[in-house]
DNA sequence: CTGAAAGCGCTTACAG
DNA sequence: CTGAAAGCGCTTACAG
């Protein structure tokens, strides 16, 4: 292992100067920069990551903590996002490591265990529940650490959407086009996100005069079984929505595949509309006819995540607490009026 | 946060002792041991695996990396592997983590960077390839690391089953049975394991005095849609195969799919055998009829893998080269005999 | 059984 | 612009 001292000896410099150099402080020579440089390149200089991070109390790492689960959608949702994750943070010179947990550990748990053994800078939090336990250990500690959605019980730093915009403009986009008659397949009530996309719903429709009672709103986890399962329900009632909300795309790949199994043609006699977060495996492109919906890609969402987090660990400023993305909508071609 | 030298001040003992007694050194009073336990834990000391790790160079934690994938199935075999893995290493006191790199990353520079930086004591490679760049760069550094599976054309600790033993009890149970028209889907002839089960298949053939040239050995990734079409293009055949061998259970699950939509009965007009990884998502206990053929569950392969890797953490030691995990086979209800 | 000291490899005031 | 020194928190010979 090639080390400071080595390039030290090599070039009858300091220790010091060596470090310098190789962090291209302001006050050191620039002819000695260069020869430092050159002698590193040669020798193969690695800095160690562990002696710098005893030093600095930095490791360059980050991480997150998932529990494992069955499903493979969930799976291969998660590992999209950790590939998203990954670039964005390497992209800004930071490691980030994924630890996965058995389904049965405790997270908040681990997130401490993590953290106290130190080597992490600070940790990514995704899907977070209301009183979200890891949201409290974190804190705790003083931890570095940006949540992706929101805990509204909890003070944190967060990047989030306008939840409650979602739920407004895909029901207001259904009422305008005179459905009555919907359902919104979205989470269980113990996410926020979905209590705020209830809330964008309802206020849709008591701003045209109408009762929100009747929409149906069932929560469950936002997989194409489940979407595909509710879908097979709904539309054997003796009067079927005309149209669905489907919380995401893969809620609304359950929701394709069970009008297409009945008969229902879309968006003939069905529209479907949905929040996309456009992730490539389940995007929107790839149903037909095209999805329409809101729209914010959570590749915009990391490298906002990513940044923030950056910048606490930084400077420990927790300025910038809370960044809301901006909200897109496609048209696409699931829905239709059924005003005529 | 709290260190010895914070337990020694309060105890008026030297950190040297503190240190002994909380590592439970033999040659330190008992009494003072528990003074030492109980202070650390009155004051909440958490060892910094930071500073451990520079003095002792481990730091406890192992990696592996993978690569980025589309395909949900992959995604859901991974995080199952990593969550085996996972709960194994945190048996034995090591912390497991992934690095989860873009799908166009060089996977050998990315373990290079990480063990060079120092603060990972040991690397996991799975799915090796032959001529496999990530060993050569591991066996390059000198770092301690364990392959499940195995390259041939390089020296390396590894774990695996005895794949040739696989191709020749599945070709063999057919062929005991009758069975002459028979497929081999696998994957491709880049990896060592797929030609091995090939050979074992040929040698099967042959021991029975066979024309091996008969089966159709046919390599694909091998996920359930590509069983799937695989499947479909041979029951189209004039003369399809009487039995299918799918190389695991998610190219069953294609196999059996096709075999359903073309109204061909399991096992009355198709047998179907398999090699079972034992992986709950896939398990072999979903199919109807139960699938038959050869087992080796992986959980089995990470007790070796992880034992393995922490003998040459801890020792340097590469004594334990090779560990080939035995084979077991279960009758299922896929196959049936045409003999009759 | 106990403690003073050295050192892992780095960074950073401090003094020149 | 440069270097000697201290120190991050731990472990471990070495001496008593």
């Amino acid at each position: 292992m090639v080390t400071l001292k080595d390039i030290s000896r090599d070039l009858g410099l300091s220790v010091t100067q060596v470090s310098r150099a190789l962090g291209d402080h302001t006050d050191v020579n620039p002819q000695t920069k260069q020869r430092v440089r050159a002698a590193a390149d040669r020798l193969g200089y690695r800095p160690n990551a562990v002696a710098r991070g005893l030093k600095t109390g930095r490791s360059g790492i980050v991480a997150m903590v998932v529990s494992g689960t069955r499903s493979p959608e969930v799976s291969a949702h998660l590992l999209e996002i950790v590939m998203g994750l990954s670039a964005e943070f390497s992209r800004i010179g930071l490691r980030f490591v994924l630890h996965v947990a058995q389904p049965d550990e405790d997270t908040a748990q681990l997130h401490e265990d993590l953290f106290l053994a130190g080597g992490i800078d600070g940790f990514i939090v995704i899907s977070p529940q209301r009183q979200d336990p890891r949201i409290k250990a974190l804190r705790r500690l003083g931890a570095a650490f940006v949540v992706h959605g929101r805990d509204p019980d909890q003070r944190h730093v967060h990047v989030d959407i306008d939840n409650y915009g979602v739920g407004y403009r895909l029901a207001d986009h259904l009422l305008a086009r005179g459905h009555r008659r919907i359902a919104f397949l979205t989470a269980g009530d113990h996410t926020f996100f979905s209590q705020e996309r209830v809330r964008g719903l309802r206020q849709a429709y008591a701003d045209r005069g109408l009762d929100c009672a009747a929409a149906q709103v069932i929560g469950m986890p936002m997989i194409a079984p489940e979407g595909y399962r509710a879908t097979r329900d709904l539309l054997s009632q003796t009067q079927p929505p005309t149209a669905i909300i489907a919380g995401n795309t893969m809620l609304a790949r359950g929701v394709y595949a069970a009008a297409a199994e009945c008969n229902v043609a879309i968006p003939d006699r069905l529209s479907v509309i949905t929040h996309d977060d456009g992730l490539d495996l389940f995007g929107t492109d790839t149903f037909d006819p095209p999805l329409g919906g809101t729209i914010s890609p959570l590749s915009d969402a990391w490298v906002s995540v990513a940044r923030t987090l950056q910048n606490m660990i930084a400077a420990q400023n927790d300025g910038l607490m809370e960044c809301i993305l901006p909200l897109g909508f496609r048209e696409g071609g699931s829905i239709q009026s059924v005003l005529d």
